[in-house]
DNA sequence: TGACTTTGCTCATGCTGTAGACTAATTTCG
DNA sequence: CGAAATTAGTCTACAGCATGAGCAAAGTCA
């Protein structure tokens, strides 16, 4: 028996279960094309009348279009259904050295991909704008669904307007209002944690209720919590600050005003200045010319990513004794060494932990973690649950 | 419109939209009870029509009666409708130094409150439920629709069987399976700070979601995290051990091997083992007569839970940065000192805190906190979402 | 070729909420 | 006092939806 909750405010209407089912069967499109009505039906536990019905009207709003004809041991040969190919999202990683701009199709899959070469003085919300245009001219045949931006910092509680992110080279105020003025399309914009949360959600392969965090380790510290499926927003959006939860009362300074906070030793930023405090030399590294002096053998560069390696696990300790997650998700560059840090990180957050049950892995598809999340901003927001309105 | 997420597996027949329509009559009944058919429809946003078949439902079902006519400035008079207060819950509240078990309404209001009375020597599952039955026959014209039993301590992920609960002074395996055993009704059984989390869902007066937090300050430190409206459990229901995140390293040795956990610093025993250690005397005494001294101005006791309080400030800073929960509730003896050093804890929880919009606050009802608790574990269960099994 | 299997569609049925009409009850105003 | 207005609650025709049996199509295998 299903279970209703009372925060459940809503009422239900007679349209609602054809509502429920027609998401559920576009989702295990999605997650299983191609698949035939008679799969959906059994993998839904739908009749398969209800699942024609809905199908058809899937087809009608050109969500799913009937491919191949399959083949089976013994009688009529199903009907293969896919998603429709010339649906697509556009994914827009907005990171403090690059911006990547991407096409993908409603399946998470990414069909083309392009680094902004914006240069450095000209930085500007214009700029991505016109990028987006042009990609949209290109891909003229596509019916885009939205703009999904994902970036570092945060964003306001109603993910409208402002953003803090402090590492951001160009100014991104209402960077949602003016790319969604400029292209017509809905633009769904979250922090890279959030994003990548929602993609295991909506493109990952565990089944069931998700229970993870996802750790953003870039210039600062970021985290994503799903709760039972949801993204946890807490009060003004502002939940996830696991990076300034405070370790060490006598640690380095921080942004935040706080002495010693997670990311201020176990962030990129603090493995540079913990690098320059140890002698490493020279100045104005980045952190993934650390990782290669690392792999090249430099000593300091070794000991620096150690002592980040072993601050990264003190924080993941905090996070799976106190949460407990199934899973933990690393997102950032550190995940390029994980052969060689990973097992350290792992190492510390288990020592002494109560909890020794969470998962800890690095992202899938590293380069590709951003986009899809930020395909996932789009899907989560409910993009495709309307009867259409593109033609 | 309705948001579905990927995560909803179940698949919706026409009957769905009357089993949601029912859950959200039966719960604005439960808040707003004594109300008219035709306000719940103006609340729930369902025809009048629609409203009086679910009612009529609920009706022949036993869950909700007709009351007393009610009186308008202009029209025909509404007639009021109730919940069947012939319908009750059991709620059994385990605690370290006392077993309390209540009568309670569907409302949670609660009918009857009994301390059991059992003999430290002679501590057993078999006492309660002796208890339980002559409560049950106490109140015959009464139907029950199940037992919640909230206890200090965790229960294990599906809250089936054993449990681990260090402080309490008898056996407590399988006291789930022994009480339903015996008085063939539904137990439903959960840790002190996660029932007092769903209370605030089923019985607190905050609408729509909630995210909050209850923090139980006893024996050691327990959280319940609601995100969403949901409680989140975590892998093996092992979330919400914030007690055990170390927040010093050079701390008192915890029961859990780590060194300098929240709960050694904050806790009931953390108190007195400091009181002890600071020269109080004499030994062995409870954490309310350390109140009780500290109330009577002794300078130990009172620089004791001032110093706990402290403590307690800087785990909550923990807490609000990293979930920034739209309320933290606190639970425990220490609220009925809150007047003298609540504002202590706030004031060190919003020290240099990124998150400053959580509210703290202590439980509603101190003394009925813990039995409401249990009562909302039963509604929380989907005891009432069935058509009623019992006549 | 004929028995069997599987897919996908058709159709009668029952459950549900909707919207408007209708009855009942009560106050206000002429 | 009586008509109009107002509000509560019920009744009825209707449309959306899933169900499940039945059926034709399309294949396999003996």
């Amino acid at each position: 028996m299903r279970q209703y909750f009372p925060t459940e405010r809503q009422s239900a209407s007679n349209r609602t279960p054809r509502q429920i089912n027609r998401n559920l069967i576009l989702n295990l499109v999605r997650k299983q094309q191609p698949i035939s009505r008679a799969d959906l039906a059994r993998t839904s536990g739908l009749q398969r009348s209800t699942v024609s019905l809905i199908v058809e009207d899937l087809i009608a709003d050109k969500l799913v279009v009937e491919g191949p004809t399959g083949r089976l041991p013994r009688g009529r040969r199903p009907t293969f259904l896919q998603l429709n190919s010339q649906r697509a999202v556009l994914a827009l990683d907005i990171h403090p050295e690059q911006v990547t701009l991407a096409v993908s199709d409603l399946g998470g899959k990414i069909i083309a991909q392009k680094l902004l070469d914006i240069p450095e003085s000209s930085r500007s919300v214009g700029a991505i704008v016109t990028a987006i245009k042009r990609v949209i001219a290109e891909h003229k045949q596509k019916s885009f669904d939205g703009i999904g931006v994902c970036l570092p910092g945060r964003t306001d509680p109603i993910l409208e307007q402002a953003i803090f992110a402090p590492n951001l080279h160009f100014p991104v105020r209402d960077i949602r209002g003016r790319i969604a003025k400029a292209t017509g399309l809905r633009v769904e914009m979250d922090n890279v944690a959030n994003a990548c949360a929602l993609a295991e959600v909506w493109f990952g392969e565990s089944d069931g209720m998700h229970d993870l965090v996802v750790v953003n380790v870039s210039e600062g510290i970021g985290t994503g919590i799903l709760a039972n499926g949801r993204l946890l927003r807490g009060d003004s959006g502002m939940a996830g600050e696991f990076g300034h939860v405070q370790l060490d009362r006598d640690g380095p300074l921080c942004g935040c005003g706080n002495h010693g906070c997670w990311e201020t030793l176990a962030s990129n930023r603090a493995a540079l200045r913990h690098y320059a405090e140890s002698g490493g030399s020279p100045n104005g590294v980045s952190f993934t010319s650390l990782l290669s002096l690392a792999h090249a053998g430099d000593p300091i560069a070794i000991a620096t990513l150690e002592w980040m390696s072993t601050n990264l696990g003190r924080g993941l300790r905090m996070i799976t004794t106190a949460l407990a997650p199934k899973e933990i998700v690393i997102v950032g560059d550190v995940t390029t060494a994980w052969y060689r840090f990973g097992p350290m990180i792992e190492e510390e957050m288990r020592r002494n932990s109560l909890n020794t049950n969470s998962i800890l892995r690095p992202a899938y598809d590293g380069g590709l973690a951003r986009l899809r999340a930020a395909v996932a901003l789009v899907l989560n927001s409910g993009a495709l649950q309307e009867p259409a309105s593109v033609a």
